[in-house]
DNA sequence: TCCACTAACACCTTTGAAACGC
DNA sequence: AGCGTTTCAAAGGTGTTAGTGG
């Protein structure tokens, strides 16, 4: 019944379907041990709620064909922009409502990859997870007019291995492959998301999965790289005369001109659809499985080095997963969503994947405060982020002392598997990140600087995050840290650069709070619920705007 | 020996300030 | 003086390649 519901919800018929996902939420409450959903509904946009907004990637084709070759993403100590670089058309927001936009990308699965015969094969287990962090675009927060105007681009966001990265930018495993995941946040009173009645939904596009590298494997990838990115055109060959087949010449492809790159892709990719068709990856349904997340279906391949014949199987058309809900300070306040997640292709009209569904515990984005004062400078923001520690904290998220307790450490930079463990590895203290060159001057000029080069002891971020079993829960310690960047004060953000990092006598929180700490839990990364409910509260969230 | 990784490199686009014209 | 366009150099984004280290 919620699934009609939820495709009839991209059909364009949220309102009516909303009210009847309520009443069937109100009644299921009893069920998840939920208190009774309060009269909260404020609604002041009854038309505009958040999960009528509708996403669409930018280029899909592109990234497609970029997917059906196995995107792989270069990693540098120094950070590497993505391409085809991450950009969305928006549409449904309310033009008044302010919205913060921003991306985590989480990783798709516990493997590690590596590149054997031509194609990527499991090569073991994955490395422990990086420390979450969230790429905040940098004209957040900004009214839905603002994002609906134009095409929203995070093609500044930055990948980095390194793993004491100074600048914000994600930090990734390399060989290893990752979601990235799109979170549209509605602002608060005060621009700032994590307080009360924070509405967020996230927003999946599996064509985005790649597999992070440090230098490329796959040499179709490099050629659909070189054609498609105009920094690299000096790679581009031209018809005759090809600067390439020189250089190419004795290795062990062939040098080819534009035109033989774009008839192999072309090739390639009717190869591709043909083994696709042709149930190559119904010999494999672990692959399709652990990329679609489909729920009961064994992800892990006991034999790692069995061949992936297609590490990116075609997801499902539409591509789009979403799930959408409200946070509200108040745990008690449950008023609608989905029993159970579901992956349904939707309607044609939306071409997305709908996800819906109740939150399983308190949400660390939305649960954290978060201002976006600021952001003035207009400059991105990178958050440290970390899974909660304790299952138990989601669960206490019904108190209404622990409400507010539940941070942005545990926003949905929870790590889609959760299986890992940090303990021995130290990660940054990351705060709040303010990417670029922002107006304001940088502690840690350059990497080669005091935070680059400084012990993390001297930093206070040696983390020995725990690994749980069950949802992530919530530090107790970092329950009454309220972070804000905004609460730095003028002076830090006239005086520092736009990055924050403990210090004594900071204001900022501890790297227990900022940092993501990808916690290991024991959730069964099949669980579907678990895949795309993260940062949702199992007590305090509900559908209707206020 | 293999492989992941790094840094330097050449080539290119992007960006923004200065110059210029109306 | 204000505005729009053009020019140009600096900054920064590419993949390649040789070298390093485990």
């Amino acid at each position: 019944m919620l699934q009609e519901k939820v495709s009839a919800v991209t059909e364009g018929c949220m309102s009516r379907v909303q009210a009847d996902v309520e009443a069937d939420l109100r009644t299921e409450e009893p069920r998840l041990g939920l208190s009774p959903a309060p009269t909260t509904a404020s609604a002041s946009e009854p038309d505009q709620n958040i999960e009528n907004i509708k996403v669409v990637l930018h280029e899909r084709d592109l990234w497609k064909k970029f997917h059906e070759a196995g995107t792989e993403m270069i990693i540098t100590k120094a950070g590497r922009r993505m391409f085809p670089s991450y950009k969305v058309k928006v549409t449904g927001m309310n033009p008044n409502t302010k919205y913060i936009l921003l991306i985590d990308i989480v990783p798709a699965d516990e493997h590690r990859y590596k590149f054997c015969d031509n194609k990527w094969m499991v090569a073991g287990k994955a490395e422990p997870a990086m420390p979450g962090r969230l790429y905040v675009h940098p004209d957040s927060p900004a009214t839905g007019a603002h994002w609906m105007r134009q095409l929203v681009s995070f093609q500044k966001l930055k990948l980095t291995n390194n793993h004491l990265d100074p600048f914000g930018h994600i930090i990734l495993n390399s060989m290893h492959k990752y979601q990235p995941r799109l979170h549209i946040v509605k602002a608060d009173e005060n621009n700032a998301f994590g307080s009360k009645n924070t509405a967020y939904c996230t927003h999946v596009f599996h064509e985005t999965a790649f597999i992070s590298v440090t230098s490329y494997q796959n040499h179709k990838i490099t050629q659909l790289k070189i054609e498609n990115n105009p920094f690299a055109k000096g790679f581009r060959g031209s018809e005759e005369g090809d600067l390439r087949i020189s250089r190419l010449q004795g290795k062990e492809y062939p040098a080819i001109s534009k035109n033989m790159v774009r008839q192999r892709l072309i090739s390639s990719h009717n190869h591709l659809a043909g083994k696709l068709g042709g149930g190559v990856l119904a010999g494999h349904p672990q692959v399709l499985s652990s990329y679609q997340y489909e729920p009961g279906v064994p992800l892990s391949n006991s034999d790692s080095q069995d061949p992936i014949p297609n590490l990116f199987p075609q997801s499902r058309d539409p591509s789009l997963l979403y799930h959408c809900f409200k946070h509200r300070d108040n745990a008690r306040h449950l008023e609608l969503g989905c029993k159970r997640p579901y992956l349904e292709p939707s309607s044609v009209v939306s071409e997305e994947h709908y996800f819906r569904s109740v939150p399983s515990y308190e949400s660390p984005l939305l649960s954290h405060p978060y201002r976006t004062e600021a952001f003035t400078s207009r400059e991105a923001c990178m958050y440290g982020s970390m899974e909660t520690e304790s299952g138990s904290a989601a669960r206490d998220s019904d108190d209404p002392t622990n409400s507010s307790s539940v941070n942005c450490n545990m926003w949905a930079t929870v790590q889609s598997y959760p299986r890992y463990t940090v303990e021995g590895v130290p990660y940054q203290p990351f705060a709040a990140h303010f990417t670029g060159t922002a107006a304001v001057t940088p502690v840690v000029p350059h990497p080669a600087s005091s935070i680059a080069s400084r012990p993390q002891a001297d930093l206070g971020i040696y983390n020995s995050a725990t690994v749980q079993r069950g949802l992530p829960g919530i530090p107790p310690s970092s329950s009454s840290s309220s972070f804000s960047p905004a609460a730095l004060g003028s002076r830090e953000r006239a005086d520092h650069p736009p990055m924050y990092h403990k210090r004594p006598g900071s204001p900022l929180r501890s790297h227990r709070d900022f940092s993501a700490y990808p916690t290991q839990g024991t959730i069964s990364i099949r669980d579907p619920s678990y895949q795309y409910q993260v940062g949702l509260s199992s007590t305090g969230t509900h559908w209707t705007d206020s």
